[in-house]
DNA sequence: CTGTCACATTCAAAGAACTTAAAGAGATTC
DNA sequence: GAATCTCTTTAAGTTCTTTGAATGTGACAG
């Protein structure tokens, strides 16, 4: 029972590569290299999962996005950004899309994602994290605590979702720029440290809940024992 | 079960440290020192993972990620930069590569990301190394003595960790200190028996376990008799 | 039995790592 | 073009780790 993905990038290279390591994990990889002609297939056809690269020539990879989701197709999205470009990001998501990355990625996390996404679809409509009494609509971008819902920004959504994906996990300061910046972003400061500060305050007020822990010289933590 | 890994480096310092490291922690090493011995090896043999550095003479580093992917090999490949070589990195994960490593690096680092790489392969979930009652989970870097969670230090948690690698084994003070310090630290102190003296205080408060022992003259030996 | 050496223990100073507040910089909205 | 929002930096304050040195203990050789 494999998997159908759809998968809309026009580099080349990239493409081919994705599409032999796609198919070498087991998926059944359909591939446009421009977004008119992955328009074309999200519209005629049903997949289990789309990865569309933002920058596409010809139709935008937004617009796919949003095609796919006026027509009521539900399959999970997973949308590629060049640029670490804030607002692709956020439009992206906002379309519909579920989840994203940026490039360069690691073979292994794209492949953690899909399966990550597929999971969930499989499961329920809504792809969603939840941790105790905090959960995160990956489709809304909403994050609630206790049915309450939370404002995030930006940057403090990214930050709990790439915490929230590991849960319990120790996960460095080093790995969190990486992923959260483009480039060796050149780190004398502590932007982590800030914002995983506004973080705990905008999760648990109360301080109750102590969601993130800090472990000294190691990273950042996120769990919650019991509930 | 030893894995076997490739080792494509030309700095020849570099190459036989890291060639004598690796063995020492039962890998089995095949080694170039460049990039036409490396690919001629990675294309004769299988390995369970392949570390290769990008700046090599011959055949750039690159070429050989990208040849080993083309002949469809599935195994990891770590890639070492040298510091500024952002692109080379990029272009790096795209050919295929799975993580990288920017020069100089510390060995701990190396090994953490190995067995990260190995275990993600194999497709292992829960990585945790276990002695007797003593259990260590490597994700969230927790440690606990029957079922008792117990709080160390970084320091406290690396010394350990390297010691539970190697259970029955002695191990030299002298190799602790080249694993946990950056090379060529010169130590005058005696760090390593503080350290010692305070995980055994913290593993083992009642004194009935005793799961580090010192072999006098030697170094310090990790075993639990019985259990 | 005694002296020596290797390791153990203890502790306080030095240093790292983390938190927090506040304000600058850049972008966006009205 | 002022007001607002978010991200980023700076810096001061705080807490926890690490380290080196002093001192204590036990093993082993002679």
């Amino acid at each position: 029972m494999s998997k159908r993905i759809l998968l809309v990038e026009d580099e080349t290279k990239l493409r081919e590569q994705l599409v032999e390591i796609l198919e070498r994990h087991e998926y059944q990889v359909d591939h446009a290299a421009d977004g008119m002609e992955g328009l074309y297939l999200a519209q005629k056809f049903n997949f289990d999962l789309a990865i569309i690269d933002l920058g596409l020539p010809r139709v935008p990879g937004l617009e796919i996005v949003k095609k796919i989701r006026e027509e009521g197709k539900e399959y999970p999205v997973l949308i590629l950004t060049a640029r670490a470009d804030w607002q692709d990001k956020v439009d992206g998501l906002a379309a519909g899309a579920d989840d994203y990355l940026v490039k360069p990625f690691h073979v292994q996390e794209l492949l953690a994602r899909l399966e990550a996404m597929i999971r969930r679809a499989s499961g329920q409509l809504t792809p969603t994290l939840s941790c105790g009494p905090i959960h995160m609509d990956m489709r809304g971008k909403r994050v609630s605590v206790s049915e309450q819902a939370i404002d995030l920004t930006a940057f403090e959504y990214n930050l709990l979702h790439y915490l929230m994906q590991r849960p319990g996990e120790v996960v460095s300061k080093t790995e969190l720029t990486e992923h959260l910046y483009e480039q060796d972003y050149d780190r004398d400061s502590n932007v982590i440290e800030v914002f995983v500060g506004r973080l705990r305050k905008k999760l648990d007020p109360t301080n109750d809940l102590r969601p993130i822990e800090t472990v000294r010289g190691q990273g950042y933590r996120f769990t919650l024992t019991a509930g």
